[in-house]
DNA sequence: CCGTAAATAT
DNA sequence: TATATTTACG
């Protein structure tokens, strides 16, 4: 019926790579926590900074997983996000279907919903790449566009048309769809679950994942400096998880903070 | 909570 | 040093 209403659905399917590129993506922020349990080696790897497209995680697997551990995820430091292209994607088309008008960090963050994902790891982001966006309309619009090292990451992700220019359409016309069709993602939902579960086998092959791996995901930033010896248990991750359970329903309610399930961290 | 600026880590 | 990400503020 409404050719505009399918048509944006099946964009945005279209533009989504596919499940499977979703998938570990999904996966790939895994709980920060966990990551921490299995804790980094020591502080001296080699980090290709010229083309490092595919985030190899060195890990080692040196941790100590004790049954004491809580859920310290509220008051632990994460280790540093990093903003991986397939992150940076996803970053970007949540903020594409949002449009610019709602494309609020809260708001990113759920339709992200990339577990360990937190608000400020968002709002931070986006504030670099607004002005990414404003560096590129300044100089970038004839031809001679010099684009700084930074940049790179911004450039992996193709970037929508309106978010140069506010043609007045796109942000206002329709605003969020009431059901967002990350099918894919609910669908993985479980089998995300079973994976990160397995997160300590990941990590521990992690170093030799010959070939194509299934995923070059688990892109935790480590921290070099102290804490060597945090315990981190499974039940951890579920609660994590959770948030990406039912993120579908909090868009849908429309409202700011809705958690049908179970609360997670924040609000 | 959002946006911006300063601080800090890599 | 420069840059990426975090933390502090309004």
């Amino acid at each position: 019926m409404r050719e505009e209403d399918s048509n944006w659905f099946a964009k945005w399917e279209e533009e989504l790579p596919s499940p499977e590129e979703l998938i570990p993506l999904s996966q790939s922020l895994i709980t920060p926590d966990l990551a921490i349990a299995f804790d980094l080696r020591s502080p001296n790897q080699p980090q290709p900074q010229t083309t490092p497209p595919p985030q190899q995680t060195n890990s080692s697997a040196e941790f100590a997983v004790d049954s004491s551990g809580d859920e310290p995820a509220r008051t632990l430091k994460r280790p540093r996000l990093v903003w991986t292209p397939q992150l940076h994607k996803r970053f970007v088309d949540a903020v594409a279907h949002l449009g610019i008008k709602n494309a609020v960090p809260k708001t990113i963050m759920q339709l992200m919903s990339v577990d360990g994902l937190t608000r400020e790891n968002v709002a931070s982001h986006l504030q670099k790449y607004r002005l990414y966006l404003k560096r590129m309309q300044s100089g970038g619009g004839g031809g001679g566009n010099v684009v700084g090292e930074s940049d790179h990451l911004f450039a992996s992700s193709p970037v929508p048309t309106h978010f140069l220019h506010p043609t007045g359409r796109q942000s206002s016309d329709h605003f969020i769809p009431s059901f967002v069709p990350i099918a894919s993602l609910q669908h993985h939902q479980p089998q995300f679950l079973h994976r990160q579960l397995s997160a300590v086998n990941f990590a521990s092959q992690a170093n030799n994942n010959n070939g194509k791996a299934m995923d070059q995901s688990l892109f935790l930033a480590r921290q070099s400096q102290q804490q060597q010896q945090q315990v981190l248990t499974r039940p951890a991750s579920l609660h994590l998880h959770s948030q990406v359970a039912n993120y579908a329903d909090d868009l849908e309610q429309g409202a700011n903070t809705v958690l049908t399930l179970f609360p997670t961290r924040e609000n």
